[in-house]
DNA sequence: CGAAACACCGAAAACGTTTTCGATTTCAAA
DNA sequence: TTTGAAATCGAAAACGTTTTCGGTGTTTCG
């Protein structure tokens, strides 16, 4: 009824704990007899290391914590799923929190982690945190710790991030080559460095082409919603009825575009072309399919938990932390939302 | 730089550990005075618990384990949005873990956080588990544990699930309703509970109604993907000409019908009427936009929390578990793909 | 004034593991 | 036969907390 423990198996055997506890440990100095008897006899009674003991005892819990704004949006199920996927490899399980987009709210998921003494932390975050003195305590602790996506340029410690200006040059290049000249932006909050790193790529793409920058197009979403992507349609169509393309900030908020053009009998691509970011799946089921940039979601929580990796094996070996950064390469993926050209 | 001990309070204070220990819980045998500063210092050490030292002496983890299918599938996200929202309120954390549809898989996740000590599992079962051995293990050991979603009905244990077959037969019913009476039904796989219900309450439907259950106008789903949704659609239109409307296992598949039948020039709802399952966000934003069954997912994973919690405090209490089930109800959302009769 | 009640405190055990370090035994070499 | 090294083992401390139980010292009441 009762777990066993290595007690129980040294008294059975005759011998003392300690051996017990070396025997199932690969230590030298164990006879290859009790050794065996050992073995024997712990799988004979399932024995399973009680995690609490050995917890306190090597002051690792073998668990990572992970901050994300939102669970419920594609984008970072799928980086979690990564991150899941390749902690597993290592015996780490990872304990999943929400920011909510709210910094208050970052900073208790934070201390709530905290307390648990996981081994690391990978964080996400949330469009409210330009202010990171909540995360200070993370790296002055010297807490193992990577941030990934949506980061603060700075704050110290790793980081896992696709190059956004090059990734929203690309989009709006690929606008351009479609001879759109006139094109707006649907632009993500203030705060985010993605979100501004994008703006200046669309910027550049327009530069590079001798298209002149009309601040007049750009569009700027507090809560990047559908809803947002909607009500800035109408705007755009109003203010810009002879607008040709739009670069939105996320494939739900180009969704948003699409339903409205739709509904309005704007017709996609034929008359204004539309391109999205992060490759939701959503973005290839509706109609038109929605043209986007892949961000490589799956393998950005690949890489987080690396980093993040590295760090806690330096740690456990009282060296250094390593700090490093990881851009990861996008591309863009046509569909019918930029066919043809103009 | 050391992490604050209850025995550097007590040392800084010139008293005991115990006491030290008592004033910060509320023990009634130490005095206001020394329980004042107790807290004083303590706070100003910025003193937390040692939760591994916690865990290994209560024997709890404040943690919970969770398994489901897949992450990256908008319904999960949403169950474990309220699992983790309402373990938050009692100071549980949630670890999350996936069976990729796989029984052994959904094996080793089990076993990978029972070692972990959690103190209670939710399990939505992979649609691969038609047996359940390895959960009878989880029962006998009497690890407070609950079903939601796909659950197994030979198995104990409480519950957390939806009424399907009423469900589907209003489903179905508001496809008749709309004078359907030639209607398909892509079912999911064999195994899972909840698709053999929806099949069930499909023809049911059509008994209740007077049309005869046709066996050629079911299709069997085996991974129920969008893909399967297309195949199924090429199928139906080719075997069934006539058809007037479809149900379908899940939203997924649905949609992969409908950009079929759009791709086929064939109208909805004018020419066929379809109808999904689970309203997954997209649902929503396509065109034209599908009719579905809503299922409270937020709430089935605060139901199951709860449901959970229950058991945890019976055991703590050292009293028999509670086992319930609990039924949420669902809705049928009317949108573009079913409107008007024929 | 004596006894009983009360208020306050601390010693110590326990949770189960890991690891250091010293003790003992064995065996080969001198 | 002695010596030294190698092989094998175990005692004990440590991790930091919670809780039982007994021990003071003080107050209250008959």
């Amino acid at each position: 009824m009762k777990e066993t423990t290595l007690k129980q198996i040294a008294e059975q055997l005759g011998i003392s704990i300690t051996t017990v506890s070396k025997a199932l440990k690969n230590y030298t100095d164990v006879s290859p007899k009790t050794r065996q008897a050992v073995l024997d006899l712990a799988s004979q009674m399932q024995y399973q290391p009680n995690s609490f003991a050995v917890n306190l005892r090597t002051k690792e819990s073998k668990t990572i914590g992970v901050i994300i704004p939102e669970l419920v949006h594609h984008f970072f199920s799928s980086v979690i799923d990564g991150i899941v996927a390749e902690a597993e490899k290592y015996g780490y399980l990872v304990i999943i929190q929400q920011s909510n987009e709210s910094v208050s709210w970052e900073q208790k998921q934070i201390e709530l982690l905290l307390n648990k003494r996981v081994d690391g932390l990978l964080i996400s975050l949330s469009n409210e945190s330009n202010d990171d003195a909540h995360l200070r305590q993370v790296i002055d602790k010297e807490i193992p710790f990577v941030q990934f996506d949506k980061i603060s340029k700075l704050l110290g410690g790793s980081k896992v991030i696709i190059d956004d200006q090059k990734a929203a040059y690309e989009a709006v290049t690929h606008l351009i080559e479609k001879n759109c000249t006139r094109i707006a932006h649907i632009r993500g909050p203030i705060n985010p460095q993605n979100a501004i790193d994008r703006f200046i790529g669309y910027k550049k793409a327009l530069d590079n082409h001798q298209i002149p920058y009309d601040p007049k197009k750009v569009y700027t979403c507090e809560r990047v919603t559908y809803e947002e992507g909607r009500q800035f349609a109408l705007q755009i169509l109003q203010d810009h009825p002879d607008i040709q393309g739009i670069f939105c900030i996320t494939d739900l908020v180009a969704v948003g575009v699409l339903a409205v053009l739709n509904e309005q009998g704007v017709k996609v691509p034929e008359q204004i072309k539309v391109i999205g970011f992060s490759n939701w799946f959503m973005s290839q089921v509706i109609t038109p399919r929605l043209s986007t940039v892949e961000q490589p979601s799956y393998e950005m929580g690949v890489a987080a938990f690396q980093l993040l990796l590295e760090q806690m094996t330096a740690r456990r070996e009282q060296q250094p932390l390593i700090y490093k950064t990881v851009k990861l390469p996008t591309n863009i993926i046509e569909r019918d939302s930029t066919s043809g050209t103009f």
